[in-house]
DNA sequence: CATTATAATATGTAGCTACATAATATTGTC
DNA sequence: GACAATATTATGTAGCTACATATTATAATG
């Protein structure tokens, strides 16, 4: 096959690697042939089999570690990229006019469930930001944000009534470490109240933590509106 | 720096545009000189760059497009790698005991919004599949599933008792593609009385559709109890 | 002027070599 | 036999060359 050029790409290789998996010709957990053979019987060179094997890896499929060799990840699980965009780009590109409200920022010294998502001992004062991020008028998206002064001090110089404290530490503050948490939350009185909801409605959560090196930057959970969801394909 | 070895590794090169990215010095949407270039400055070859570049491309944080080069993503995005397991190894890797519930499973006539779920133009005869997936006994995972048997004949043929629709057809029918929706719902009185839930609950939910080239495979909700969160790490 | 052919160009891929690195296996020592 | 030192080995990385491919830019043509 591929009668104009002979040569086998890295493509193929994933593919045929790929099927043998799910033909279970190699299967959960079982080791692979070391490149070199893989490449040999397939008539590629190993830096061809590198590439395809590196993608498997990256998807899921298979296990490298050196020495130890190839094999099929014994738990198959669906791997899936997702991109969470930026309030303001998510509304815009949905073909809705943004906008940005400051519901409150205040100096207040780090509640112990924040304490523990940012993995710090001792509390110590942070600037809490209440924003609502919104689409045609509408709320859209509610952020409840802790930032640790310590770490971004020029924060405080910064008028988040008008710059969202998400967009400024994108722009300022770039971390190295970040966590993310997805998960569904009843409205309450005081988000619901805050979204001109009813209270009750299910709404989707995400949270963010993130760290400069070891540094703690911020917290956020950002509550979306009901109806809201978010898609990956593969 | 890196006095052993002086050679300059991608991780270097990824580091050095990262930092350029987010420092501003490539700011979004411009463009980056081409990898030559950029090998030439930072003293390696074209193919250290082109491996940085790749995972920078990877991450979402520059596009790459042959003959017009490298630029900064316009739109900053958080890319984030979420790995969906099997029930049953979720379950088992907490460290509970799994469980499996068969409730229900009959051919129905496919109902339209699972039609345009999965691009189906008319409606054709599925077997619907409701589930139930335990941890300790206690729900952990509510699924709907309705499956082709115009693209998987055989499943009619399973005891879906014994095996969950989910880990035969994962086994059984690998898929081409895979869409996938996170998002939050409320729980209904049937959804509830399912899961011993009082209704009313917010519930993480993620659905999923997989085809086989253009074939639908099929589509399911997973409904998960109340408290459930994905995280990921980046 | 619009439309099509052609050239130029940056990234993508395949193959090669040589060496680095991280494990695992083996051997030596007590 | 237990444990440390050493060899072995499969993957990982860096660099090189040559060519493929997809676009963009330019020139040719009606």
């Amino acid at each position: 096959m591929a009668a104009r050029q002979d040569r086998r790409s890295w493509r193929d290789v994933l593919e045929e690697i790929r099927n043998r998996v799910l033909t279970g010709r190699y299967g959960p957990g079982d080791k692979l042939p070391r490149d070199e053979d893989i490449a040999a019987e397939l008539g590629c060179a190993r830096s061809t089999v590198q590439r395809a094997m590196r993608d498997l890896a990256d998807r899921g499929v298979v296990e490298r570690r050196r020495k130890g060799g190839t094999r099929v990840r014994p738990d198959p699980v669906t791997r899936a990229v997702f991109d969470i965009p930026v309030a303001r780009n998510e509304v815009e590109s949905r073909g809705g006019s943004y906008g940005y409200q400051l519901i409150r920022a205040a100096i207040e010294e780090t509640p112990p469930p924040v304490a523990a998502a940012l993995d710090m001992r001792a509390p110590l004062p942070m600037l809490h930001v209440e924003a609502l991020h919104l689409m045609n008028s509408r709320p859209f998206l509610y952020e409840d944000r802790w930032v640790l002064t310590r770490t971004v001090p020029e924060i405080e110089t910064v008028d988040l009534g008008v710059v969202s404290a998400n967009e400024w530490l994108l722009a300022n503050k770039p971390y190295s470490r970040c966590d993310l948490r997805f998960s569904a939350e009843t409205a309450g009185d005081r988000v619901a109240a805050i979204m001109g909801l009813e209270g009750g409605e299910a709404l989707f959560v995400i949270e963010r933590t993130t760290w400069s090196g070891d540094d703690p930057i911020t917290t956020v959970k950002a509550v979306y509106a009901p109806g809201y969801h978010l898609r990956a394909e593969i």
